[in-house]
DNA sequence: ATAATTGTTGCAACTCGGTTGCATTTTTGA
DNA sequence: TCAAAAATGCAACCGAGTTGCAACAATTAT
Protein backbone atom coordinates (compact mmCIF):
# COMPACT_ATOMS: atom_id res chain seq x y z
CA UNK A 1 0.00 0.00 0.00
CA UNK A 2 1.04 3.81 -0.66
CA UNK A 3 2.00 6.03 2.42
CA UNK A 4 4.16 8.54 2.79
CA UNK A 5 5.95 6.63 5.77
CA UNK A 6 7.03 3.97 3.32
CA UNK A 7 7.68 6.44 0.30
CA UNK A 8 9.88 7.55 2.96
CA UNK A 9 8.38 11.29 3.24
CA UNK A 10 7.34 12.80 6.54
CA UNK A 11 3.49 13.24 6.80
CA UNK A 12 2.45 16.78 7.30
CA UNK A 13 -1.36 17.43 6.54
CA UNK A 14 -0.84 19.03 3.30
CA UNK A 15 1.47 16.12 2.35
CA UNK A 16 -1.01 14.00 3.08
CA UNK A 17 -3.95 15.86 1.35
CA UNK A 18 -2.65 15.92 -1.83
CA UNK A 19 -1.32 12.37 -1.77
CA UNK A 20 -5.02 11.40 -1.19
CA UNK A 21 -6.51 13.37 -4.01
CA UNK A 22 -4.31 11.74 -6.40
CA UNK A 23 -5.29 7.79 -4.88
CA UNK A 24 -8.46 8.66 -5.66
CA UNK A 25 -8.31 9.98 -8.78
CA UNK A 26 -9.12 8.15 -11.99
CA UNK A 27 -7.17 10.15 -14.42
CA UNK A 28 -4.14 12.93 -14.09
CA UNK A 29 -4.80 15.89 -12.41
CA UNK A 30 -3.55 19.26 -13.00
CA UNK A 31 -2.21 21.94 -10.06
CA UNK A 32 -4.99 23.31 -10.32
CA UNK A 33 -7.60 20.52 -10.03
CA UNK A 34 -5.70 19.22 -7.02
CA UNK A 35 -5.81 22.63 -5.33
CA UNK A 36 -9.52 22.79 -5.97
CA UNK A 37 -10.11 19.14 -4.87
CA UNK A 38 -7.92 20.53 -1.58
CA UNK A 39 -9.72 23.13 -0.88
CA UNK A 40 -12.90 21.62 0.29
CA UNK A 41 -10.72 19.58 3.40
CA UNK A 42 -7.68 22.01 3.95
CA UNK A 43 -5.99 25.34 2.64
CA UNK A 44 -2.95 25.38 0.80
CA UNK A 45 -0.60 27.37 -0.59
CA UNK A 46 -0.06 26.86 -4.72
CA UNK A 47 3.62 26.93 -3.78
CA UNK A 48 3.60 23.94 -0.96
CA UNK A 49 1.44 22.06 -3.83
CA UNK A 50 4.17 22.65 -6.59
CA UNK A 51 6.89 21.00 -3.69
CA UNK A 52 5.20 18.48 -2.53
CA UNK A 53 4.48 17.43 -6.46
CA UNK A 54 8.55 17.73 -7.29
CA UNK A 55 9.20 15.80 -3.60
CA UNK A 56 6.75 12.81 -4.73
CA UNK A 57 8.53 13.05 -8.28
CA UNK A 58 11.80 12.57 -6.81
CA UNK A 59 10.52 9.75 -4.90
CA UNK A 60 8.90 8.19 -7.93
CA UNK A 61 5.32 7.75 -6.39
CA UNK A 62 4.01 9.90 -9.19
CA UNK A 63 4.01 10.54 -12.78
CA UNK A 64 3.99 14.04 -14.79
CA UNK A 65 2.62 14.64 -18.05
CA UNK A 66 2.85 17.28 -20.24
CA UNK A 67 -0.05 18.68 -22.09
CA UNK A 68 -0.05 20.78 -25.11
CA UNK A 69 -2.04 22.97 -23.55
CA UNK A 70 0.93 24.07 -21.37
CA UNK A 71 -0.29 22.99 -18.06
CA UNK A 72 1.52 19.84 -16.21
CA UNK A 73 -0.62 16.82 -15.07
CA UNK A 74 0.18 14.05 -12.44
CA UNK A 75 -0.27 10.64 -11.60
CA UNK A 76 0.13 7.87 -9.33
CA UNK A 77 3.28 5.73 -10.38
CA UNK A 78 2.88 2.25 -8.55
CA UNK A 79 3.12 -1.19 -9.51
CA UNK A 80 -0.86 -1.17 -10.17
CA UNK A 81 -1.03 2.23 -12.31
CA UNK A 82 2.05 1.23 -14.71
CA UNK A 83 3.29 3.79 -17.52
CA UNK A 84 0.00 3.72 -19.99
CA UNK A 85 -1.11 6.27 -22.97
CA UNK A 86 -2.76 9.19 -22.34
CA UNK A 87 -5.82 10.11 -24.59
CA UNK A 88 -6.33 14.46 -24.87
CA UNK A 89 -9.33 15.72 -26.72
CA UNK A 90 -8.64 18.29 -28.66
CA UNK A 91 -11.80 20.33 -28.35
CA UNK A 92 -12.36 19.66 -24.22
CA UNK A 93 -8.81 19.10 -23.62
CA UNK A 94 -9.54 16.64 -20.95
CA UNK A 95 -6.79 13.94 -20.13
CA UNK A 96 -7.59 10.54 -19.50
CA UNK A 97 -5.97 7.11 -19.75
CA UNK A 98 -5.52 4.07 -21.91
CA UNK A 99 -5.09 0.75 -20.72
CA UNK A 100 -1.51 0.07 -20.46
CA UNK A 101 -0.19 -1.70 -23.37
CA UNK A 102 3.02 -3.78 -24.79
CA UNK A 103 4.12 -1.63 -27.77
CA UNK A 104 3.84 -4.13 -30.51
CA UNK A 105 0.50 -3.67 -30.17
CA UNK A 106 0.12 -0.12 -30.30
CA UNK A 107 -1.06 -0.13 -34.21
CA UNK A 108 -4.12 -2.69 -32.63
CA UNK A 109 -4.78 0.78 -30.29
CA UNK A 110 -5.17 3.16 -33.37
CA UNK A 111 -7.35 0.79 -35.29
CA UNK A 112 -9.85 -0.74 -32.72
CA UNK A 113 -10.57 2.69 -30.19
CA UNK A 114 -13.01 3.53 -32.79
CA UNK A 115 -14.79 5.83 -29.88
CA UNK A 116 -12.33 8.07 -30.08
CA UNK A 117 -11.03 9.82 -33.42
CA UNK A 118 -7.04 10.35 -33.37
CA UNK A 119 -6.06 12.74 -35.27
CA UNK A 120 -2.63 13.10 -34.15
CA UNK A 121 -0.19 10.49 -32.33
CA UNK A 122 2.91 11.72 -30.23
CA UNK A 123 5.34 9.65 -28.53
CA UNK A 124 7.46 11.67 -26.28
CA UNK A 125 11.11 9.35 -25.49
CA UNK A 126 13.00 11.69 -22.50
CA UNK A 127 15.66 11.18 -20.79
CA UNK A 128 19.28 11.60 -21.05
CA UNK A 129 20.76 12.57 -24.63
CA UNK A 130 24.64 11.42 -25.49
CA UNK A 131 25.96 14.60 -25.05
CA UNK A 132 24.54 15.35 -21.72
CA UNK A 133 25.86 11.87 -20.48
CA UNK A 134 29.12 12.01 -21.46
CA UNK A 135 29.45 15.64 -19.30
CA UNK A 136 27.56 13.69 -16.50
CA UNK A 137 30.07 11.74 -15.42
CA UNK A 138 32.27 15.00 -14.94
CA UNK A 139 29.62 16.93 -13.62
CA UNK A 140 27.18 16.96 -10.47
CA UNK A 141 24.88 18.74 -11.63
CA UNK A 142 22.82 16.51 -13.77
CA UNK A 143 20.36 14.94 -10.94
CA UNK A 144 19.33 18.07 -9.74
CA UNK A 145 17.35 19.72 -12.43
CA UNK A 146 13.48 18.95 -12.58
CA UNK A 147 12.31 17.96 -16.21
CA UNK B 1 7.72 22.53 -53.22
CA UNK B 2 6.73 24.47 -49.83
CA UNK B 3 5.78 27.88 -50.52
CA UNK B 4 2.99 30.23 -49.11
CA UNK B 5 1.72 30.29 -52.44
CA UNK B 6 0.56 26.80 -52.94
CA UNK B 7 0.02 26.49 -49.12
CA UNK B 8 -2.86 29.25 -49.75
CA UNK B 9 -1.27 32.22 -47.89
CA UNK B 10 -1.04 35.33 -48.99
CA UNK B 11 2.73 36.49 -48.86
CA UNK B 12 4.43 38.83 -46.69
CA UNK B 13 7.89 39.76 -45.64
CA UNK B 14 7.11 37.98 -41.94
CA UNK B 15 5.58 34.76 -43.18
CA UNK B 16 8.33 33.86 -45.55
CA UNK B 17 10.75 34.91 -42.49
CA UNK B 18 8.84 32.70 -40.19
CA UNK B 19 8.62 29.82 -43.33
CA UNK B 20 12.01 29.69 -44.25
CA UNK B 21 13.61 29.62 -40.61
CA UNK B 22 11.08 26.35 -39.99
CA UNK B 23 12.42 25.50 -43.76
CA UNK B 24 16.14 25.30 -42.72
CA UNK B 25 15.54 23.81 -39.21
CA UNK B 26 17.22 20.37 -38.42
CA UNK B 27 14.59 20.32 -35.31
CA UNK B 28 12.05 21.55 -33.98
CA UNK B 29 12.06 25.34 -33.16
CA UNK B 30 10.62 27.44 -29.91
CA UNK B 31 8.61 30.22 -31.01
CA UNK B 32 12.00 32.66 -29.39
CA UNK B 33 14.16 30.84 -31.03
CA UNK B 34 11.93 31.89 -33.85
CA UNK B 35 12.09 34.97 -33.09
CA UNK B 36 16.07 34.99 -32.33
CA UNK B 37 16.65 33.67 -35.98
CA UNK B 38 14.82 36.10 -37.79
CA UNK B 39 15.41 39.41 -35.62
CA UNK B 40 18.73 39.19 -37.78
CA UNK B 41 17.09 39.71 -41.09
CA UNK B 42 14.15 41.19 -40.01
CA UNK B 43 11.93 42.57 -36.86
CA UNK B 44 8.74 40.58 -35.69
CA UNK B 45 6.58 40.92 -32.65
CA UNK B 46 5.66 38.11 -30.87
CA UNK B 47 2.14 38.26 -31.42
CA UNK B 48 2.32 38.24 -34.92
CA UNK B 49 4.95 34.95 -34.67
CA UNK B 50 1.99 33.00 -33.14
CA UNK B 51 -0.13 34.15 -35.56
CA UNK B 52 1.69 33.27 -38.14
CA UNK B 53 2.41 29.60 -36.65
CA UNK B 54 -1.57 29.44 -35.70
CA UNK B 55 -2.45 30.10 -39.34
CA UNK B 56 0.52 27.50 -40.63
CA UNK B 57 -0.86 24.50 -38.61
CA UNK B 58 -4.92 25.52 -39.70
CA UNK B 59 -2.96 25.20 -42.72
CA UNK B 60 -1.09 22.01 -42.21
CA UNK B 61 1.99 22.86 -43.10
CA UNK B 62 4.06 22.49 -39.23
CA UNK B 63 2.98 20.24 -36.98
CA UNK B 64 3.32 21.23 -33.17
CA UNK B 65 5.25 19.29 -30.40
CA UNK B 66 4.48 19.91 -26.67
CA UNK B 67 7.07 20.07 -24.14
CA UNK B 68 7.52 19.23 -20.39
CA UNK B 69 9.11 22.41 -20.61
CA UNK B 70 6.19 24.71 -20.68
CA UNK B 71 7.03 26.03 -24.75
CA UNK B 72 5.53 24.33 -27.91
CA UNK B 73 8.07 23.44 -30.78
CA UNK B 74 6.73 23.74 -34.58
CA UNK B 75 8.30 22.18 -37.70
CA UNK B 76 7.46 21.79 -40.79
CA UNK B 77 5.17 18.93 -42.14
CA UNK B 78 5.08 18.01 -45.35
CA UNK B 79 5.54 14.42 -46.88
CA UNK B 80 9.46 14.41 -47.25
CA UNK B 81 9.36 15.28 -43.03
CA UNK B 82 6.70 12.69 -42.08
CA UNK B 83 5.12 12.12 -38.38
CA UNK B 84 8.34 11.11 -36.35
CA UNK B 85 9.06 10.81 -32.76
CA UNK B 86 10.77 13.38 -30.67
CA UNK B 87 13.80 13.12 -28.36
CA UNK B 88 13.67 15.37 -25.36
CA UNK B 89 17.05 15.76 -22.77
CA UNK B 90 16.06 16.10 -19.29
CA UNK B 91 19.20 17.53 -18.65
CA UNK B 92 19.52 20.13 -21.22
CA UNK B 93 15.93 19.94 -22.57
CA UNK B 94 17.10 19.56 -26.11
CA UNK B 95 14.46 18.02 -28.48
CA UNK B 96 15.57 16.52 -31.44
CA UNK B 97 14.14 14.51 -34.17
CA UNK B 98 14.13 10.57 -34.26
CA UNK B 99 13.57 8.80 -37.44
CA UNK B 100 10.26 8.34 -38.25
CA UNK B 101 9.09 4.42 -37.87
CA UNK B 102 6.56 2.47 -37.95
CA UNK B 103 4.91 1.14 -35.01
CA UNK B 104 5.86 -2.17 -34.50
CA UNK B 105 9.70 -0.76 -34.47
CA UNK B 106 9.00 0.75 -31.62
CA UNK B 107 10.63 -1.90 -29.21
CA UNK B 108 13.65 -2.28 -31.65
CA UNK B 109 14.28 1.25 -31.21
CA UNK B 110 13.80 1.32 -27.39
CA UNK B 111 16.45 -1.49 -27.59
CA UNK B 112 18.74 -0.46 -29.60
CA UNK B 113 19.05 3.52 -29.29
CA UNK B 114 22.45 3.18 -26.95
CA UNK B 115 23.49 6.74 -27.51
CA UNK B 116 20.01 8.10 -25.30
CA UNK B 117 19.40 6.85 -22.33
CA UNK B 118 15.93 6.47 -21.94
CA UNK B 119 14.02 7.27 -18.68
CA UNK B 120 10.66 7.91 -19.93
CA UNK B 121 8.69 7.25 -23.22
CA UNK B 122 5.27 9.45 -23.52
CA UNK B 123 2.81 8.20 -25.56
CA UNK B 124 0.49 10.81 -26.54
CA UNK B 125 -2.16 10.71 -28.82
CA UNK B 126 -4.69 13.41 -29.77
CA UNK B 127 -7.95 13.68 -31.63
CA UNK B 128 -11.48 13.30 -29.94
CA UNK B 129 -13.37 11.96 -27.70
CA UNK B 130 -16.63 9.66 -27.91
CA UNK B 131 -18.32 12.92 -26.09
CA UNK B 132 -17.12 15.59 -28.05
CA UNK B 133 -17.72 13.71 -31.19
CA UNK B 134 -21.48 13.36 -30.60
CA UNK B 135 -21.44 17.06 -29.82
CA UNK B 136 -19.40 17.90 -32.57
CA UNK B 137 -22.46 16.64 -35.15
CA UNK B 138 -24.85 19.59 -33.82
CA UNK B 139 -22.14 22.02 -32.49
CA UNK B 140 -20.22 24.75 -35.18
CA UNK B 141 -17.52 25.46 -32.66
CA UNK B 142 -15.72 22.00 -32.88
CA UNK B 143 -13.26 22.85 -35.90
CA UNK B 144 -12.26 26.42 -33.82
CA UNK B 145 -10.56 25.72 -31.10
CA UNK B 146 -6.78 25.00 -31.07
CA UNK B 147 -4.81 22.42 -29.56
C1' DA C 1 13.25 22.68 29.84
C1' DT C 2 15.70 25.52 26.57
C1' DA C 3 18.43 26.79 22.84
C1' DA C 4 19.89 25.71 18.23
C1' DT C 5 19.12 23.48 14.05
C1' DT C 6 16.43 21.67 10.44
C1' DG C 7 12.30 21.04 7.70
C1' DT C 8 7.90 22.82 5.99
C1' DT C 9 4.70 26.22 4.73
C1' DG C 10 2.96 30.72 3.11
C1' DC C 11 3.41 35.10 0.98
C1' DA C 12 4.99 38.32 -2.43
C1' DA C 13 7.13 39.07 -6.37
C1' DC C 14 8.70 37.53 -10.48
C1' DT C 15 9.58 34.96 -15.10
C1' DC C 16 7.88 32.92 -19.11
C1' DG C 17 4.65 31.25 -22.65
C1' DG C 18 0.78 32.57 -24.77
C1' DT C 19 -3.67 35.38 -25.72
C1' DT C 20 -6.86 39.40 -26.44
C1' DG C 21 -8.37 44.02 -27.84
C1' DC C 22 -7.51 47.75 -30.38
C1' DA C 23 -5.20 51.08 -33.22
C1' DT C 24 -2.26 51.43 -37.20
C1' DT C 25 -0.45 49.99 -41.36
C1' DT C 26 -0.44 47.29 -45.51
C1' DT C 27 -2.59 44.92 -49.08
C1' DT C 28 -6.26 44.02 -52.21
C1' DG C 29 -9.59 45.03 -55.45
C1' DA C 30 -13.37 47.70 -57.42
C1' DT D 1 -7.94 56.54 -56.31
C1' DC D 2 -10.52 55.19 -52.65
C1' DA D 3 -12.85 51.91 -49.69
C1' DA D 4 -12.79 47.40 -47.59
C1' DA D 5 -10.28 43.69 -45.84
C1' DA D 6 -6.19 41.64 -44.11
C1' DA D 7 -1.98 41.78 -41.44
C1' DT D 8 0.95 43.75 -38.05
C1' DG D 9 2.34 45.96 -33.69
C1' DC D 10 1.55 47.51 -29.11
C1' DA D 11 -0.12 47.25 -24.52
C1' DA D 12 -2.20 44.84 -21.29
C1' DC D 13 -3.46 40.77 -19.58
C1' DC D 14 -3.76 35.57 -17.97
C1' DG D 15 -2.14 31.15 -16.25
C1' DA D 16 1.63 28.04 -15.08
C1' DG D 17 5.51 27.68 -12.57
C1' DT D 18 9.67 29.50 -9.79
C1' DT D 19 12.47 32.06 -6.29
C1' DG D 20 13.59 34.45 -2.01
C1' DC D 21 12.46 35.19 2.38
C1' DA D 22 10.04 35.29 6.64
C1' DA D 23 7.25 32.62 9.86
C1' DC D 24 6.29 28.55 11.84
C1' DA D 25 6.68 23.81 13.17
C1' DA D 26 9.29 19.88 14.64
C1' DT D 27 13.36 17.78 16.00
C1' DT D 28 17.83 17.36 18.31
C1' DA D 29 21.42 18.55 21.39
C1' DT D 30 22.93 20.76 25.62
Amino acid sequence: MLTLQNAGISKTSQRLAVLNILLKATKPLSVSTIRQSIEKEADIDKVTVYRILSLFRKRGIIRKIASAGGANYFEIATLENPLHPHFSCRNCGALTCLAPLPFTKAPELILSKDDYSIDHIEINISGLCACCRNTAKTKTSLHQREE
